[in-house]
RNA sequence: GCGGGUGUAGCUCAGUUGGUUAGAGCGUCUGGUUGUGGUUCAGAAGGUCGCCGGUUCAAUUCCGGUCACUCGCCCCA
């Protein structure tokens, strides 16, 4: 018989017990700070009809042809894994729209897929936070999304400096186009060069950029002076006195408001050209070696009118579980993390039938989770396995223990021994 | 789709200017007399040197191809 491969697929990963630990802990931080917003969890099939993104306002027609999973199934549907969660709770807004309590604020951690080459913080399988709030007008919505953006990244372990939440209005720009009176390919190619203004060379930059502006002095100086804006207060007059500049004026107060210093305004955050119609944020990991954003959303006001049903106003962000975790990595915020086993329960030869009762004791009456070591192996085997597993606590259970009831419990990680019964080491676990 | 890098033990990697039994550290397992580890000592297991082909008396080493992994570009939900 031919050999089994045991590598997992390209751009996967396989979760031992010490990488599902990890995965756990980001996604109850995630699952903790939605909830104390009030948002609820959601889920999906992972399978969604092709349709479903080839939508108008959805993704861009390149993406779906070379960047999704897509097969047929028997009966000959187009289907597709999901690449993103944003088409799919619109869809299930839709298919409810009427019947919905509003403000929906739902958030959800799906696995999603994206036929790609693996590279550094992008894999073809990741888990996503998925958060949305459907039915709020959007600086309320958007403010709120923030918040918890912010509550997130300081949840991984972020101090002030480690990170940025830069913000931009897609309808700020539009209104710099329409004062520039440039029309539709003109407009999508001036967003599309600011998009990439960070990462091309500067030279590049200067020549596409003057390409654009084709001599015109003063739609040069006023895009220059719309992206050397680090402010408000900095944005060409022009601009300053529109309704779009006030709304982004009243979003970055009731940040600064709020305690929420590391809210800026970056006129180069544009989120690519997708459905995004209003407000644009990212998060920044401003760690030198891996300055990336690492959260992202907006408002997407169409997606859910495009559905058929009535339009809302909608605004979510996506935070991938692999950037959170290289941003703890780069950041040095990982906490030590052990055993959800609380007691590695190590029983010495001859004892085993009369442990189960303490055993039974432990597991039943205070929930604690015990593993039981019956291989009669030298003590210290036992004691290190419980340590490489990370359990913090091993208890011995010998003829001595039986008889006394009174039990030695030892710190795995601090090395002390202490000799209690039952009821006091279930109490000294709470 | 395009370009760079790397494939030798479970992991991280040495090495062979082509030559007979291929190495280290870590990890794993056993033992240092029978109930307290993560320090130490001794020992063991574990490799068709990614795969296929070519050159050669001889290839893990040179050449070609291929696959895999990895970093970047494109793209980014």
């Amino acid at each position: 018989m031919a050999k089994v491969k045991v590598q997992n697929y390209k751009g996967t990963r396989d979760f031992y017990p010490e990488d599902k630990r990890l995965q756990k802990y980001v996604f109850n931080i995630w699952r903790s700070v939605c909830e104390r917003y009030g948002y609820e969890e959601v889920d999906a099939p992972m399978l969604e009809p092709l349709e479903l993104y080839q939508m108008k306002n959805g993704a861009n027609p390149d993406m779906i042809k070379d960047e999704l999973y897509a097969l047929t199934d028997k009966s000959g549907r187009d289907l597709v894994v999901r690449p993103e969660m944003t088409p799919t709770v619109s869809r299930m807004v839709a298919a409810r729209r009427q019947e919905l309590q509003y403000p929906a604020r739902w958030y959800s951690i799906p696995n999603l897929w994206r036929y790609e080459r693996p590279q550094k913080g992008r894999l073809r399988e990741h888990w996503q936070l998925n958060v949305d709030i459907f039915g709020q007008d959007g600086l309320q919505a958007v403010f709120e999304l923030l918040q918890i953006a912010n509550d997130i990244v300081v949840g991984l372990g972020a101090e002030t400096g480690m990170y940025t939440i830069r913000i931009n209005s897609r309808k700020l720009v539009n209104k710099l186009c329409e004062l520039l009176r440039l029309c539709e390919p003109e407009a999508s190619a001036l967003m599309q060069l600011i998009d990439k203004k960070a990462k091309m060379p500067i030279e590049e930059y200067d020549q596409k950029f003057n390409e654009l502006v084709d001599g015109d002095a003063a739609m040069k100086s006023l895009i220059n002076e719309f992206l050397a804006a680090t402010s408000y207060d900095e944005l060409p007059e022009e601009l300053r006195n529109t309704d779009e500049a006030a709304e982004l004026r009243q979003l970055l107060d009731s940040c600064s408001d709020n305690m929420m210093e590391s809210v800026v305004y970056d006129p180069l955050i544009m989120r690519g050209f997708d459905y995004y119609t209003g407000f644009v944020f990212e998060v920044f990991n401003e760690d030198l070696e891996n300055n990336r954003a690492m959260l992202g959303g907006g408002e997407y006001d169409g997606l859910v009118g495009a559905m058929g049903a009535e339009p809302l106003p909608t605004a979510g962000f996506g935070m991938g579980d692999v950037t959170a975790i290289d941003f703890m990595q780069s950041q040095g915020t990982l906490p030590e993390l052990w055993n959800e086993t609380d007691i590695y329960f190590v029983v010495l030869e001859g004892s085993l039938e009369a442990a189960q009762a303490a055993i039974r004791k432990l597991r039943q009456g205070p929930r604690i989770n015990v593993a039981v070591d019956s291989t009669y192996r030298k003590l210290s085997k036992c004691l290190e396995s419980a340590d490489k597993r990370k359990i913090r606590y091993a208890l011995i259970c010998g003829e001595n223990e039986v008889k006394s009831g009174q039990y030695q419990l030892k710190d795995l990680k601090t090395g002390e021994t202490f000799t209690m019964d039952l009821d006091k080491i279930a109490q000294a676990l709470r």
